[in-house]
DNA sequence: CAGCGTTCATACTGGTTGGTATGTAACGAG
DNA sequence: CTCGTTACATACCAACCAGTATGAACGCTG
């Protein structure tokens, strides 16, 4: 038994907002349900607009302190290795082998709000493009250490290759939402792949 | 003057086609109002309910008859050229050139519908399968056709970088409608046609 | 223990949406 | 001209959904 009438405020925001994710992945934002969350969640209407004012903020939560962090975490290990390129093509593999059949056709919630969200709510685009460019900003740092380490070669415009790499992460597993199989996705990710080692310089091969 | 009380049912419902369209671009599928549809086209919901059995149907029609026509159209170029890379760098360049600011922010409705419709509707997602498979296999010919005239490097996996490349500018698109500017659009293409021109053989250099 | 703000619970509402029932006018066949 | 089918038009409905009003129980403070 979970205790009936204890309060744990921080504990039901937190149970709201990760309900809430998992909802919106499934189900996009506009399309989640109120009632929906709060079943799944046990919390009721009422302890829901105490924490939040609206579902729109509700949304704009979801997306400062559950789909940043997971964002950010799942590229930290290329900011922070010796081997950018080869801590990227490592990530690439994890990403498509840990990744159920399920998680393929529910696809990246970051992908999924930037497209269903970023044109028709400015809240959520301005939440969203921060997002975006504090990640891009992470591995340009990342790619012009590796060129200062002889790793990246020197002529590689970081920038571009940074708004690129995010690009193609994000394709292959939006795209890969429409195929039932894993196959699309790890195809895309073996041709990320062969284009990250021509990002390496011929001294470190 | 538009006939008032003359019928075109063909042409009426090519207009319900082209505003649904329009107004899926804009919204989303399920965020589409129908009253929005019919009113944008001038017809009424008995006309469109005698043409398309259901909004899910009218969704279907769209995605058959505009969606992939349209996407058909925008490749074509690629796979009849002669040199296909050549032919690539220029649709990317294209593609970012005459794309209008309000182009940028609803993004491409291709991939705007995989990631919305794909979890959540079986029909869709197979139609919208269907359109990704063709649009790959189109690649892979081109690059093998390519691979045959040595203008493509005989070691590049025709499966696999077809399926970067279209992820790679879907993603592109897509990440860009989180950004205002054209900026992010243009660099992560640069980068894309970078990858591209290393799939050329030495010798068509 | 008294009092009060915090935290939650329940019932209700107004608006929107996809869909339908019913009617009518155009149109083509004979 | 007649008649049945096609192509629309209008009015209405049931469902759902975000949001609100109201109130009660908890728990900290003094």
């Amino acid at each position: 038994m979970n205790q009936p009438a204890r309060r744990q405020p921080d504990r039901t925001r937190q149970t709201l907002l990760e309900c809430a994710f998992e909802e919106m992945h499934r189900s996009g934002f506009r399309a989640a349900s109120l009632d929906a969350i709060l079943e799944s969640s046990g919390v009721t209407k009422g302890a829901l607009y105490h924490h939040f004012g609206s579902k729109t903020a509700l949304g704009y939560a979801v997306v400062e302190e559950v789909v940043r962090p997971w964002v950010e975490a799942s590229w930290r290990p290329v900011l922070e290795a010796g081997d950018c390129i080869a801590a990227a093509v490592a990530v690439c593999q994890e990403l498509t082998r840990q990744r159920t059949v399920r998680a393929i056709e529910y696809g990246c919630p970051f992908n999924n709000l930037i497209n269903e969200m970023s044109p028709v709510d400015e809240g959520f685009r301005k939440r969203l493009q921060q997002i975006l460019d504090d990640w891009r900003e992470g591995i340009v740092a990342a790619l012009r250490k590796g060129q200062a380490q002889g790793v990246v070669r020197a002529d590689v415009v970081a920038e571009d290759a940074a708004a690129f790499i995010i690009s193609a992460v994000e394709g292959c597993v939006g795209m890969a939402k429409s195929k039932r199989s894993r196959e699309f996705l790890e195809s895309g990710m073996r041709g990320l792949i062969a284009y990250l080692e021509t990002l390496r310089s011929r001294s470190s091969r």
